[in-house]
DNA sequence: GTAAGCTTTTACCAAGCGGTCAATTTATCG
DNA sequence: CGATAAATTGACCGCTTGGTAAAAGCTTAC
């Protein structure tokens, strides 16, 4: 009778029902899925209502618009997505942290791919949805961070090198291995594009910038 | 009269009108702004014509459909894109050959970024245009670089290390710059996102480089 | 049970999409 | 010039798209 209402309502007093719980969860993996094999524009609500095993107006029913979902699908993606580098500890000891950030950022790679797409997806159509969360959030986290690198940097504790493409590099050589994926592939071939080809990465990572990064 | 035979014909016969010479051109160059800023399911034959400067039939007079407008861009830009990986020489000193194929990178990434994430969304999409080009001339490509750098590593010139993943990390971080363009401009802040951030590139990246792969 | 609210579906719509048709305008060349 | 081929366009088509209306089914609490 009151149709929509109840999420509404849901919605305003945070108080929901245990099939919205399941539902909503249901239709954010299934879009999740969908999302980031297609981006925003190539996934289609019937697609997503599909693979969530319902009927489309009833995937609207728990989100008003295929844009809702996506938002909510972003901002989780890139609260956890930061986790990593939320954790880089201005105490501990740089070589140990570092390396576990890179370590960390692969292992996300591997196990959350879809995630690294959409967010990759979003970036690439140049971040419409989510410029003002780069713009704030993320600079602060990253500015913070980089401050600390720079001050391992005049410590001597590293090489001197700008903290920024540090990060930057980071990021991009791990996530190439979620993004770039089947080229990673065709290019490995059939004989090294098994799981292993993430160890043999986080070898040559973690080499690659422990050697370059050590003091000289 | 004869409405699409012309162009029909000029495929066939290899000759084309200085109109449809630059017609094409046109439509091409039109196309990979639009394409490369919304990908191939978000961008639509009415943007490109628009783009264009000309009507969607009259645009369809010279593509016969979206799909050959894109395939022509695409192979396109496969080619000028292997081309500083081609230019690698194995009688070269390996860190010269190395240090320029960065800087190219990096200036394809500066100069050309629309063809970088032409690309970037092809591969994200799945790269279902293009798999067989990735695994058959791209992979030869690199499976020959690959040992031509593993060649310089056991005759002690370069550091012993997974050539694959060095060349993944060098497209990965280069083509950051173009790829996550609005990510690393958010980041770095508009007092540091001038055009200055390709040489603080380029002089990190180098050095990542040049003292990861130093001989220890 | 039953009434109230929650969930789901069938039928539908307007807009946007890739693409076609037929006719008109423009260029080319003897 | 005139004729023939090439280039261009407005009108249109069938399909897909995101989204709605309304009613039917289902839960839950009293």
């Amino acid at each position: 009778m009151l149709d929509r209402m109840a999420i509404a309502r849901a919605a305003r007093t945070q108080r929901k029902t245990r099939i919205q719980e399941e539902k909503q969860e249901l239709i954010l993996e299934a879009a999740l899925d969908v999302f980031s094999a297609s981006g925003f524009r190539g996934a289609t609500l019937d697609q997503i209502a599909d693979a969530a095993g319902m009927s489309k107006p009833n995937l609207l029913y728990y989100f008003r618009t295929k844009e809702a979902i996506h938002r909510q699908l972003i901002d989780r993606v890139l609260t956890t997505w930061l986790e990593p580098l939320r954790a880089f500890d201005a105490e501990g000891k740089p070589e140990a942290e570092i390396r576990s950030y890179i370590r960390r950022k692969l292992e996300m790679a591997r196990d959350f791919p879809r995630e690294s797409r959409l967010f990759a997806n979003e970036i690439l159509q140049g971040a419409p949805h989510i410029e003002d969360e780069l713009k704030g959030p993320l600079k602060e986290l990253v500015d913070e961070k980089a401050e600390v690198i720079r001050a391992w940097a005049r410590s001597g504790k590293i090489a001197k090198c700008d903290p920024y493409h540090l990060i930057f590099s980071i990021w991009s050589t791990t996530q190439h291995y979620a993004d770039f994926d089947v080229q990673v592939r065709a290019v490995l071939g059939q004989a090294n594009a098994g799981e292993g080809r993430f160890e043999d990465a986080a070898r040559f990572l973690e080499g690659l910038f422990m050697e370059g990064l050590r003091v000289r």
